[in-house]
DNA sequence: TCCCAATACTTGAACTCTCAAACTCCCTGC
DNA sequence: GCAGGGAGTTTGAGAGTTCAAGTATTGGGA
C-alpha cells in the first residue's frame, strides 16, 4: 500500500523500517495521549455545545465570526478559507449550507469574475450574538478557568510553536496553506 | 432555535445574554486561537499521513493500537470505545469498514451474549508493523522535535487537566463517557 | 417465575468532509 | 489578439460522523 510515497519530503518517514525506528519514550507517550485524549473531548464538547445552541458545527460558528471580523462583514472565499485554515472545497460546502440558513450570503466579486465574497446576513449575526455568550462560556469552563496564567501562557506559545511546523508551504495541490 | 437549553447543567451557558458575558481577553483570545489553529493542522496533517501510508484515518489507527495493546489483542466494543473516547455508535461503523479490510474481526462474547469482542487480526497487526514508524516519526517531527522538555511536559500537564473537566460524568444518553 | 428497566450493540438517514475533476475567467508571451 | 497555463471556485461521489431509534439480552425485584 504505502511502497510508494508520494512525496520526497515523506519518503523518509514513510520508509524508516521499524529497526531504527526511534519511538516515544514513555513521557512522551504519556504526553500525547494526554493531548489526544484531551482535544478530541475537547472538539466534542464544543461541537455538540455549538449544534444545540447555535445549530451548526463548531468550524461553521468559525467561519461566521471570521466573516463578523471582516471590513464589511465579508471576504473572498479564497480568504476565508485561509484564515479558517480549511480548503477551499469544504468551504465551498460549508458556505452552501449556511446560505441554506440565511446567515450567509453569496455576492460576486466586481473586479474579478472568478471571484465570490462569503457576506455575513443579519440573520447570521443575529446568530452570532445570541450563541457567543454561550460558546464563550464553554470554552471558559473547559479551558481558562483550570489553567493558571502561566498555563495559558505555555499553551498559547506551544500551539504556536506547533503550528509554525505545520504551517503553508509551498507543495499541495489544493492547499496551499494545507500542505 | 436555542431558546430552550436541553440540560439544566448547561442552561446558564446557553442563557446568559451579552450584557454580562464575560469575554476573552485579548491574550486569552490569542491563545485560544492559538490552539484552535494548531490544533486543526495537526490533525489534518496526522490524517493526511495516515490516510496516505496507513489508508485509514487517525482515529482508525488509534482503534488498532487500543487493541494491539490489550490482551489477546482483543477488547469488548464499548471498552475499545471508552478507551477510545468514542461513541459505540461511531466504533460500530468503524470497526466494520476496518472489518472489511480485514484487519479486524468480531467475535462473540461467550458470557454475556449481546457483547461482542473487537479482535485485531494478523493482517491487522501486519499494518500496524508496516505504519507505525511512519507515523511515530510525523508525530516526533511535528510535535517534539519543537518543544523544549519543559514544553512537552507542560503540555501533558495542561492537557490532562482539560481533559479532566471534560470526563465522563453521569450524565448523557448514549455517552457514559462522552457528556 | 415473570416482568421490565437497564445494558450492549447495530442500523439508517441526514449531514459533513475529502479528493479529484470540472468550470470559468485572468494574465502573460508570442 | 489569442493560445495556454494558472487562479478562484464549484461539483459529485465516496467515506466518516451523528443522532435517534431498534434489537437482543441481562439482572433484579414482585
Amino acid at each position: 500500500m504505502n511502497t510508494a510515497p508520494t512525496s520526497a519530503e515523506e519518503a523518509d518517514a514513510a520508509a524508516k523500517p521499524a529497526g531504527q525506528t526511534r519511538w516515544l519514550t514513555d513521557d512522551e507517550q504519556r504526553i500525547w495521549r494526554s493531548y489526544l485524549h484531551a482535544s478530541m473531548l475537547l472538539e466534542d464538547h464544543l461541537d455538540r455545545q455549538l449544534q444545540r445552541d447555535a445549530g451548526m458545527p463548531h468550524i461553521y460558528y468559525g467561519l461566521l465570526v471570521g466573516l463578523a471580523e471582516a471590513p464589511g462583514r465579508r471576504l473572498r472565499m479564497t480568504e476565508l478559507a485561509m484564515k479558517s485554515k480549511i480548503t477551499r472545497s469544504r468551504l465551498s460546502h460549508a458556505i452552501a449550507r449556511l446560505e441554506k440558513n440565511g446567515w450567509v450570503r453569496r455576492e460576486d466579486c466586481p473586479s474579478d469574475k472568478r471571484g465570490q465574497f462569503a457576506v455575513l446576513t443579519d440573520a447570521g449575526a443575529e446568530v452570532l450574538g445570541r450563541t457567543a455568550p454561550g460558546h464563550v462560556t464553554a470554552v471558559r469552563q473547559a479551558v481558562f478557568e483550570r489553567l493558571t496564567p502561566q498555563q495559558q501562557e505555555a499553551l498559547g506559545e506551544i500551539m504556536e510553536i506547533v503550528a509554525e511546523g505545520l504551517q503553508p508551504s509551498d507543495a499541495g495541490a489544493d492547499l496551499p496553506w494545507l500542505r
